[in-house]
DNA sequence: CGGGTCTCTCGAAACGTTTCGTTCGACCCG
DNA sequence: CGGGTCGAACGAAACGTTTCGAGAGACCCG
């Protein structure tokens, strides 16, 4: 592999003046500026991003933690920040949790290693105490996306999440349901008891008090949901309808649905949260709420570059995006 | 951010000793081992990765390169492949190529600033001109996914595609099905040639040649897919059966008949190539011919990182999976 | 014609590691 | 007691950049 030097060599200029033409960081003449240009494509030469990295404290890097690439909510988030960096030429490195905060810790060390530039994450988890955690492994311009964590200076992009469950129980509850079954994700987690508090804000609009034995918890994962709504789907005083608060367990809520022959609507009504790529193929399309990811991840990327290109004190900007309901067809009146 | 030298000023040593406790490559004293390991925890000390890579002459990052990383297959590919680089002390950089040559010699060219170690790349196109591109630029170990280059040294793990193709049309010619449409991916492909061969190779079997103009171009897209399976399906003597050949095309096709108001299966019997992520809650759950590619991806990784470890030449390795049908619902037999 | 200014180019230092040859001391054995 | 061996620690060089101060011409103006 070649180095500046051996372009140097070739356009018979100084090493640094061959970094000066190919980084516009200094004048250079015109024939001098050819000649280097022209040695580069002779020789091939691709700078040495780690040397780079090494010299000015940083790299081209761009971190991005989520708790599962293979999500497609995350991998569409992946997909936009990739695109974005591309264009401002930063290189994606992504790492999922698994939503387990030990996890998290080694794949921020590993980001730490590389001295990424910037960070977008998705937190595991919302406590104080995770968070003055995070705050002690994270020294780079970072934005939070989709979840707040108490008292962290980062910059966060988040739906309204309490909004979101309200939505969706509210829909609900104005087609005549009472015994509205949720299946929350992972208690202590902002999300999950934001859209709860949501679905509780609902109910004391119409002030009514929910059972609540009607929550269970799917831990944002597509099987136990599906396990937590047999449960609670086979009770004696089943619910008329369900709300699963992330795409996955809405997933997993169909399914237990499917195996336990309950038609949708007829038997139970159904809204999800966070919409279903699919959604419309599905039998019947679900209702759901969506939220607006690919925004929500364009703005977070660009708001990191600008943090990183401009350097500034941590501004804790928040930004919140609303929710919005899609009707489809998998909730009807009570009887 | 804390240095090697703070390290060994602290525990009271030799920069060299450090280093030497710290990647057990030379001989060191319990107490000496002792005092570096305090002193790393007490100044909360990382290495920097761009320094190890500047000296080692390359990096611990590994380039997935795929079309797009929001499609579930591909994101499929993403985590297992960090799953297992984690483990490893590898990182990794993901890139999509948006199935266009040109993104993807951009998309390489990041790939070599960084200097990764290896490389999982599913390359854009498969003829001998693209492979000689991609050998002038890829120069690390490398392993092939999903697709055949002519003449590349590298390598590759793939599917038997022929095989795939062949199935899915057996299966529906031996439902009796003649006049079955076929919606491609992009010709010169290896991937969509190879599944459009085994097609024509079923047919061969059966002593049948299919009209030419039942096969139609998706471009890899769920929406150019779509249109082309509206067109196909819109002729007066529409087909009885529908085969794509990929995922994303077949949901396309799915939306096509969903629009065109068409029963599956009472009027169109319809195979997938590729499983889907949600096949059984889509409406009639769809029958595929699936490919192993959490294995495939699995196996990758390994040969990859073994590629990497043992320096060897290029073996031009080459691994194929055998894809499975998986009968669901879609297709029954004609009349 | 001399001094000052401006433009372009150059060389050297520094970024944080790892490696390799050297040194130092302890210990063993003749 | 002295020479040899061995283990452990050390110091310096090198990896490929960028930056910064300095130098060298060219040019202008008084």
């Amino acid at each position: 592999m070649s180095t500046i030097r051996d372009v140097a060599k070739r356009a018979g200029v100084a090493i640094s003046t061959v970094s000066a033409a190919l980084n516009r960081s200094a004048p250079v003449s015109e024939d001098v500026l050819a000649k280097v240009e022209q040695a580069v494509r002779d020789i091939g030469y691709i700078p040495h991003g780690a040397a780079q990295s090494l010299r000015a404290g940083q790299s081209r890097l761009i971190g991005l933690v989520v708790p599962n690439i293979a999500n497609p909510h995350f991998a569409a988030v992946a997909r936009e920040v990739e695109n974005v960096c591309l264009l401002a030429g930063y290189t994606t490195v992504v790492f999922s949790t698994g939503q387990d905060s030990e996890r998290e810790s080694q794949v921020l060390t590993m980001m730490r290693m590389q001295r990424v530039a910037g960070l977008i994450v998705i937190p595991t988890r919302s406590d104080a105490e995770h968070g003055s955690h995070l705050v002690g492994q994270i020294h780079v311009p970072t934005v939070l996306l989709d979840m707040y964590v108490e008292g962290l200076p980062y910059d966060v992009i988040k739906t309204d999440n309490v909004e979101a469950g309200r939505i969706a129980t509210d829909y609900l509850l104005a087609l005549g349901h009472r015994r509205i079954g949720i299946i929350v994700g992972i208690p202590g987690l902002a999300t999950s008891d934001d859209r709860h508090a949501g679905y509780l804000k609902a109910f004391a609009e119409h002030g009514i008090t929910p059972a609540s034995d009607l929550a269970v918890a799917g831990n944002f994962d597509q099987f136990e949901a599906e396990a937590a709504a047999t449960e609670l789907l086979s009770r004696p005083d089943r619910p008329t309808a369900m709300i699963a608060i992330s795409n996955m367990m809405t997933v997993g809520m169909l399914f237990a649905l499917k195996a336990l022959r309950l038609g949708i609507p007829e038997d139970v009504s159904v809204v999800g949260i966070d919409d279903l790529e699919f959604a419309k193929l599905v039998n019947p399309p679900p209702t759901v709420v969506a939220t607006p990811i690919l925004a929500m991840a364009r703005r977070a990327i660009e708001l990191l570059l600008t943090q990183i290109a401009t350097k500034p004190v941590p501004t804790g900007h928040r930004e919140i995006h609303q929710p919005t309901l899609i009707i489809r067809e998998s909730a009807r009146p009570l009887n």
